[in-house]
DNA sequence: CTGAAAGCGCTTACAG
DNA sequence: CTGAAAGCGCTTACAG
């Protein structure tokens, strides 16, 4: 197998193709892209040509020369988010239409390395960036600039005045909240993301204001955004507040994590807690009970974040602000009603 | 922005670095890679000149001039299947290490857009690539030997000579069926991926073997290798074969389809139906009932898919088989005991 | 220890 | 409709 650096076999270029074909390379250079006008006999002779000795482009010799390559980034903190999953897929399916290839990068939502990521996409001149920025993230304006055409996604950085694509998470969350209040709950603990997240943000201003129009106390927990995180913050908030009686879960992993650590005190839903999560995903629809859940409409929002990136490129205006694709309360059964 | 075209303000390369520095562009290049006498002096001059001029390396011309861009490709069927985006983690963690960038390439088990990714891949012409091969996939030995340094991961292909990485399928399928049989099943169906595929075959086979052996017949469904898939399906091979007391669930997709379209005729688990999944999810511990599952080493298979990449890269030798990471039964609680 | 030259593969002006 | 020249940014021999 090649190493990286051996010369190998001589490499099948244009230049092999036009003197195969007997043109110019920059004849078969029309032909393979289809552009400028090229006469039927010479563009038959062509690509026989391209047949018989072989030829596969070469994207790296075409991105030098545009000094752009037709890549978008992706840049995410964790692919095994399922939220970030389906993300991607609906990005990717846009972008494959319009000959762009998504390239996916994990900050690990660890700072250092989103912004290692970032150099790297960077060094590779992409086209254009979609970012859901780390928790403590450092980017800059100027680090985005340098990237041009880059779109926030669900995340936002106050510093980054980029256009961005979120959900009316404050709407929704009080939605969610209220759907509690309404039940009869008083104590009710939102297990958010981390502190500095826009996303925590904006979901406990929508749980805030749902608690303080109730008059009722708000109880909050921040954690890392993952189910181990939020299965030990649940048991410990059940343990110091044992009259909790219900609880909103930030997303996926974290209202996964709540449900086993609820388990683990051998708990029930929605008996011993009551639960209502943000980000639906399958499993939420068959499990017992199946569970009351804030829909987030994520394929629309990759879908938009994909056009909007498109947007930039072509040089169309796009508003340097929020995006907002509504998310809806799905009620199913998670709830228990404590009115009498 | 900028287009993909424009020409904009020069760019800052190693020449204006060298410019900066008074030296030549092959010494800024000599420091900038650290390899090379330079002399202590140089080496301060041109780092100062890197960051007053702001120079932000080029991976596409470095790529061009190496005539080999250090990229692998991933190129698997669905990434919101949670069994590739952890294994596209586990694989991207050893990657990052070594400096090789992973891309992820969706091929949505489509032939003709596995091979239209693969060659987009093979246009950057890559350091390797790893392939979970779509089911009716057309790929070729030569169209993999063109790209080099290929590892199959989890599924295989005959006409494909490359080394693979899968987990001991049969054997793992074949203890889950005989646990369900030990606890008094006898009409057991298996809800398989799509029959064309390795690993349905794999599979298929380690349950063949356990109903054989204790002599009762099999009863086998194939599918999409997706929960909605799946879901109509245990609906139709419960309606058609009302005796059925258990199930076993291809992957996490249709395990969570089984439970959804169990849910849907009103059934429950394990009281109408006793169920064993193949790959854990998050969900599965905390479900009422937990779910026994074959647990799949998925980490130590990305990992050593990638070392395996590694090895073909630095041309040390790699046995063109399948290399078996071993999976395990995991006893949790949806099989309902049948002995009276 | 450092530099002048050449070339990786492609495409953009510029001619004809 | 087609071609000769140049250059995108980098690094590999080759000299000194």
């Amino acid at each position: 197998m090649a190493t990286l650096t051996d010369g190998g076999k001589p490499s099948v270029t244009v230049k092999t193709v036009a003197a195969r074909a007997g043109v110019s390379a920059q004849t078969v250079s029309r032909v393979l892209r289809g552009s400028g006008y090229v006469s039927q006999q010479t563009r038959e002779k062509v690509l026989a040509a391209v047949k018989a000795v072989g030829y596969r482009p070469n994207a790296v010799g075409r991105s030098l020369r545009a000094t752009r390559t037709p890549m978008v980034g992706l840049l995410i903190t964790d692919i095994t988010n399922p939220f970030y999953a389906t993300l991607h897929k609906a990005i990717e399916a846009v972008f494959r239409e319009h000959g762009l290839t998504l390239m996916l990068l994990n900050s690990d939502d660890d700072p250092q390395t989103e912004r290692q990521q970032l150099d790297l996409l960077s060094s590779y001149r992409p086209s254009g960036l979609l970012v859901a920025p780390a928790v403590a993230s450092s980017l800059t304006a100027e680090d985005i600039a340098a990237v041009g055409n880059c779109v926030l996604v669900s995340r936002t950085l106050p510093a980054l005045d980029a256009p961005s694509v979120v959900t009316n998470e404050p709407e929704a969350m009080r939605e969610a909240t209220e759907a509690l209040l309404r039940a009869g709950h008083r104590q009710i603990v939102a297990v958010l993301g981390p502190a500095a997240a826009s996303t925590t943000e904006r979901r406990e201003a929508g749980y805030r204001a749902a608690m303080a129009a109730s008059g009722h106390e708000p109880l909050i927990y921040y954690t890392d955004q993952t189910a181990a995180g939020a299965r030990s913050t649940i048991k410990q908030a059940r343990h110091r507040h044992p009259d909790i009686t219900a609880a909103i879960g930030f997303n996926t992993p974290v209202t996964e994590g709540i449900l086993a650590g609820l388990r683990d005190q051998d708990g029930h839903c929605p008996d011993d807690l009551s639960l209502v999560g943000f980000t639906d995903a399958p499993w939420m629809e068959f499990h017992q009970p199946p569970i009351t859940v804030v829909r987030q409409p994520v394929e629309e929002m990759g879908a938009l974040a994909a056009e909007l990136v498109l947007d930039l490129i072509d040089d169309k205006p796009v508003a340097k602000t929020a995006h907002t694709v509504p998310s809806r309360l799905l009620h199913r059964q998670s709830i228990r009603s404590l009115s009498r």
